[in-house]
DNA sequence: AGTTAATCGAGACGGTACGTCAGGTCTTGGC
DNA sequence: GCCAAGACCTGACGTACCGTCTCGATTAACT
């Protein structure tokens, strides 16, 4: 897993390829008994105040990856109804979290930001984008008539997150499709009523 | 804040003033940059040792000063109307689960807990508790027939504890009686259709 | 060369045998490549903390285990005349401090003590007492008469020292028995002018 | 302090005025707690990489740096006695190293030849360069016939720059004009017996 | 009444990780 | 090809906190 001991330097610029490492690095770690300045260091193959060069703390480069990884996540699905879409959203959304590389980083990465104002900024941002991509689905069905003109959608989309991340963190119940469908159902209905 | 400097020895039996001392410097400090074992057994005018005799870690001070606090926690109303109880139970919680001191403590346990197991199961256990509470509002209610029999009641509990930790943890909204009241009748509107 | 792995706690005195262990290894590494504050402490089987709790610096260390050392060195010897007393004394001061061990740790020592002030008083409280040891050996020489009353003992003094570390640091001319003889016969020569 | 800011490229030649920048920051800062490679690039406005460009490490600096004022020191006096000719070198070279400015310089290069190859060698050149110096002083007051043929003058010469280095390093003694007198009869009376 | 045993406050201890600093290497872009 | 700039890797530094250990005192329970 270690990166290629080989990567050229840069001279006066900073090193793209050190940086990429470095987020890598934080990320394969994150969850780990590893997950230490020096072995993120040693695992991305850079000194370790490359790391303190770029990032105030070890939280700010999870901070970091943690947005980058942002991208890859669930797309608002377009399905044609309301329960369809936001099925799959769900589905998509509590699965990806519930595979363990990524349980473990979303754990430690809430926890740390109860402790570290960089990283609690930045869990700030990666949730306001989630919550405005479900709220964007929600959004879309109350224009297409299915959903009543004057929801309070974001306490739904609360209610949905609320409880990825309570399962998340403490783990009496699981995060698997068929939560997801019931959730759908849930969430319609109440929305709806 | 300091624990008043005189406490008697009792010898060879166990100090039951020196317990409680630490308990309440724990929860003094939780949610604070001094929440150090040493600074809890400074505050509680105790010898580390005397901490580490009774409970295997900080962690474990915590999770047993956290279950001493729940007992101070809104019991089950009983209004004679779901809504009612519904509403006046979760504004209880929140606005309980809001206050400053609270807040920072709850806070700082469920990011403790999710690297310390013995505070992992003190976590799983106060909050079954809670469901368990919340729960049994609800059966109430159904068997009043305010709520349809076979309702699942399990997903409703945790989408109420869901939006109480994930805005504790992000702190994007405000946890209040306007927002109990919301969902109080959102909940009854999912469970019941 | 490591210490023995199994040393008692002293509870909340301050450990002598973890002192001890700490000027040992200071000793043992003094003049080597891994003269480093972590290797101190693991050499001495201790935290480096428990180091840093009792010198306010490695250098300090050095300064407090050459103190030590210092009760070893050369006694004044007492052979009846000056040349004897002279000849003697420097041999056995040369040849000391010409071991290699020795040389090292003396040479290191000085070095250090330029930009160390703790340091550089613990070097100066040595010197002086190893000048003090010599200046009573030619006091004793001039009470015998040997040598004129009036003499600059002081400067004496200083050439014989002076001629040891500058050899000691410049490394171009031997410091033995022979070095020793000439500087004993040339010393009397000048004093006794 | 700081060196001019304007010094023009020469293009693809060395440029001799950052070579002689880097040398006088150097001195500059020796002695100093500012005394590091960044340090002295900076204060000569200079790149670090034309520094390493150059010398081998900041000791080869010194090394250089020292060698160059070496042709500023005493030169050997003809007074045409040895005592005048003693006097007046001794006089000129203690007077030289106890300038405060020069005393930090020496004393620095001294303790880092103790770890640093490059600057021991040079180190060893100039000592050497100083030693036949004072060395042709002695032997023309030989030819003279001042000083009986077969004298051992190298030792003679080491308690000279002996006393000079030891005060220098340990500062237990002044290195003034009078001290300078004092150690020339007693060089003098020594060789001379 | 004297002895035994467990608790207590205190704080030193071995260890792990932290974030900083300096040395010497490397590359860019301008001259 | 030299230069200023500055990013890079390395490795030592001194600090903070964890959980363990031992002391000397205090007091309850047992003899």
């Amino acid at each position: 897993m270690t990166a290629e001991r080989k990567r050229p330097h840069t001279g006066r610029q900073r090193n793209e390829a050190a940086r990429t490492a470095i987020l890598d690095a934080a990320m394969a770690l994150l969850g780990t008994a590893r997950f230490t300045a020096d072995e993120i260091a040693r695992e991305a193959g850079v000194g370790k105040q490359t790391l303190y060069r770029w990032w105030p703390s070890k939280a700010a480069v999870v901070a970091e990856a943690m947005g980058r990884r942002a991208r890859d996540i669930a797309p608002v699905p377009d399905t044609g109804t309301v329960l369809g879409d936001l099925r799959e959203f769900l589905a998509e959304t509590f699965t990806g979290a519930a595979e363990p590389a990524n349980r473990n980083a979303l754990r430690q990465i809430m926890a740390s930001a109860q402790q570290d104002e960089h990283l609690a900024e930045a869990v700030a941002g990666f949730t306001a984008a989630r919550r405005d991509a479900l709220r964007s689905l929600l959004e879309r069905a109350g224009r297409r008539g299915e959903l009543p003109a004057g929801a309070d959608l974001d306490l739904a989309v609360d209610q949905a997150y609320g409880v990825l991340w309570y399962r998340l963190l403490v783990g009496h119940a699981p995060l698997d499709r068929r939560a997801a469908e019931q959730l759908a159902r849930a969430l319609i209905a109440s929305v709806g009523a």
